[in-house]
DNA sequence: TATAGTTCCTCCCGTTGGGGGAGAGTCAAG
DNA sequence: CTTGACTCTCCCCCAACGGGAGGAACTATA
């Protein structure tokens, strides 16, 4: 029978934790003097004990490791914290890459106004229409026309506050002009479909976003910027990408404090 | 200016956060009306929330992205981070190989009364004596005659408490017979050197280790246990292995009692 | 203008696996 | 008997928020 300093000593584990697994359930003295409340132990505890250790180096929780002992269904909790394992693994080989992606760039000294963030964005509702159009500049035009006739037709229905307006390109490459567009703007419910004009639920989905501020026509390099990363980073593109538009002509004068969000929906390349 | 629900779902970051970092002095509002204490953000500030969920996906705490953001030795502190990220997949990896090892042996039903733990075993001054002896039976009368010797001629050398009484094993491989051992006892201070025993100071090392009860004839399988799970888990030794001897003859007298540790100082293979 | 529903605020507590330390009781040796 | 080493319990601390209470303020509608 060992005092706690002596078996802290022989099993080369701290007194505290003694003490916790003591407390936690996990290992109780063999014995303790209730004049006193000094804990101790024996040999044979060792073998609990390193137990405890051996599952704790691997990782389980306390509660995991309570349940272990106790006998239960052990095989699935084993699986689970081997799955637990594999996501943190490729946690970190993700934020490796990313850092080393980071260390590049900035040794390039360029793109350093772009940051690349992963979000999940939430489903919506929107309305759409889809149209081949000759260049951005087209947007001014007809984007408040489909607005005023999805207003006209759909008494009640409403923008979403703050409001989701963005574009998303079917095109397989990035261009400038013949551009293959769907124009969306996140709404409170369906209504009618009509003139090309599709009610729809969008799904969740995990992208990739990056801002850009600045005119439209810079938006170039925002999407050099982001394509590289996507492809640098191991992900791939799983849907067409979006443009958010933020702060745009309809509350900022100057076309240099537009601000555009570029969302490009993305799955871990296999 | 947007007050703080919109600000997050803009942003699609919780307010829960958003408070968090201004308490943090992170990401301070644009202005905070004195009448209410409401946090009114601009899109502006959405820049500075983008960088700082970039850094915080990369996994910096808050303060090193408060010292990032403040135009602190960034380089450095990129690479720090960088560590951290190889020494964390490190862990994970070693996670997983030990996991399917664990898993392996539970498939093959065997084994199971053995554990592996990885330690560090502390510096300790020790008497040692290294030699060649037929078997493992003549310890019974070897080690007592060196330990009289070590306490006639060395007054007020006193064992370590708790013992730490060991043989390393010099042989490359497992033997049963003509073994060149060197036996160790740890004590409290350098002594005479004598007779072939000689006192020095062993650094402390990191090893795995592994119980053993009941006769020594069998810890022949506690060895094969623990040398394939330093190959399954791409370990390599490091220096010769150590038997520990925590219960014995001389406080058991049933063989099947008999307690003892080995300690195999261990190294990542490269 | 009254009211109801929503949003916002500031606390406070919980999470994990112990570490650090205070204050008090206990043990062993000289 | 004293002194130093051990041990006990109790409380606070860590990081990055999440959950919820309780209360004030804003907004929309009747």
């Amino acid at each position: 029978m060992y005092k706690i300093g002596l078996f802290s000593k022989i099993s080369k584990t701290t007194i505290k934790t003694l003490r916790y697994y003591d407390k936690e359930g996990l290992l109780k003295p063999e014995k303790i003097d209730r004049a006193n409340n000094y804990r101790y132990y024996t040999t044979d505890q060792l073998f609990v004990l390193h137990r405890i250790i051996s599952l704790r180096q691997i990782g389980f929780s306390i509660q995991e490791i309570r349940n272990i002992l106790a006998g239960q269904n052990e095989d699935q909790m084993i699986l689970q914290r081997k799955k637990e394992i594999e996501a943190l693994l490729s946690q970190s080989s993700d934020q490796l890459s990313r850092i080393n992606q980071y260390i590049l760039e900035k040794k390039e000294g360029v793109m350093l106004q772009y940051q690349a963030v992963i979000k999940d964005l939430p489903e919506c509702i929107v309305y759409s229409k889809r149209m081949r159009i000759p260049g951005y500049d087209s947007y001014f035009q007809i984007i408040p026309e489909i607005g005023a006739k999805v207003a006209a037709s759909n008494p009640g229905i409403e923008c979403t506050v703050p409001a989701y307006c963005f574009n998303i390109y079917h095109d397989k490459e990035y261009k400038e002009k013949d551009i293959d567009v769907e124009y969306c703007e996140a709404v409170n419910q369906f209504g009618k479909n009509e003139d090309g004009i599709i009610f729809k639920k969008i799904p969740s989905v995990k992208a990739v976003s990056t801002l850009h501020k600045g005119p439209y026509k810079n938006l170039g390099l925002a999407y050099s910027f982001i394509f590289r990363w996507i492809e640098e980073n191991s992900y791939e593109i799983s849907e067409p990408p979006r443009e958010s538009y933020i702060d745009g002509i309809w509350n900022k004068e100057n076309e240099a404090d537009w601000l555009t969000e570029i969302q490009i929906p993305i799955r871990k390349k296999a």
